[in-house]
DNA sequence: CCTATATTTCGTCATATGGCGAACTATAGG
DNA sequence: CCTATAGTTCGCCATATGACGAAATATAGG
């Protein structure tokens, strides 16, 4: 039923933190590891996110061994969900926690993933 | 910042009678004891959740002695809010709930404001 | 297979949200 | 002005949400 899609919808957008993990992945997949490091959140408070966002329809994931990765969601292209994604990215244009958020991802996107792991168990904050 | 507004947008699209709220104005203003009617909620949860709708800037509102006339925002017709009001009601075209409620709100219409609000005194329900 | 590890699930807590009725406000009309 | 009344605000309660750490799961690699 779409009323109930659209509420779905917007309750899943209703997060600074989930529009941020929106804006990570605009520009293409990224690993579970660096949302974690760009939230600067709890791994558990990353994945329960990423699994509201996932289960509105808004990203899809990819396992790849041990690692997962997301991407925002590509189907159909005029899904209530990507007019949705195309809604939010748009209206995020120059919003000065993006325009940080992309430089953080930057650098995080410059460290090996297997180092970014390592760095995270350690408790260190890499960026 | 464009990161609290889409947020903010989207929380006050994530609930149910508050979408229905937007559904029901979309063929014109309606006073604030016809949403009361058609929802079927107590006054003071109607007035929160059409302040919730003001606050966001999805709807506005008119002051007409004791009346008080909500509608859907209309300005330069690409703000985000009436980008989210198109996205809602685009998405919301043969929801069985908003036929009903269209159906329901075609009743409400036909009663004299002031008869209706003397029933909901009475605490009759008048559809 | 055993260990290490990337991610998810579970349990718990603090806060946010949506509901109501009672009290308050503003305005129409006697 | 006094009363009635449409709507809002306030105080309260039950439930939902977001945060964390601990435990569970799945997989790579020795």
């Amino acid at each position: 039923m779409a009323l109930d899609e659209v509420v779905a919808l917007a309750k899943a957008l209703s997060d600074e933190n989930r529009i941020r993990i929106l804006a990570s992945l605009r520009n293409g997949e990224r690993c579970v590891c660096q949302v974690i490091e760009l939230l600067a959140l709890a791994p558990s408070t990353t994945s329960k996110h990423l699994a509201i966002l996932k289960q509105a329809g808004l990203v899809q994931s990819r396992k790849e061994g041990r690692w997962m990765h997301y991407r925002l969601t590509t189907s159909s292209g005029t899904s209530p969900a990507e007019e949705a994604i195309r809604w939010v990215i748009a209206n995020l244009e120059n919003d000065p926690r993006i325009v940080a958020d992309d430089r953080q991802l930057d650098s995080i996107l410059s460290v090996e993933r297997a180092e970014l792991c390592c760095r995270q168990r350690e408790g260190r904050r890499c960026c």
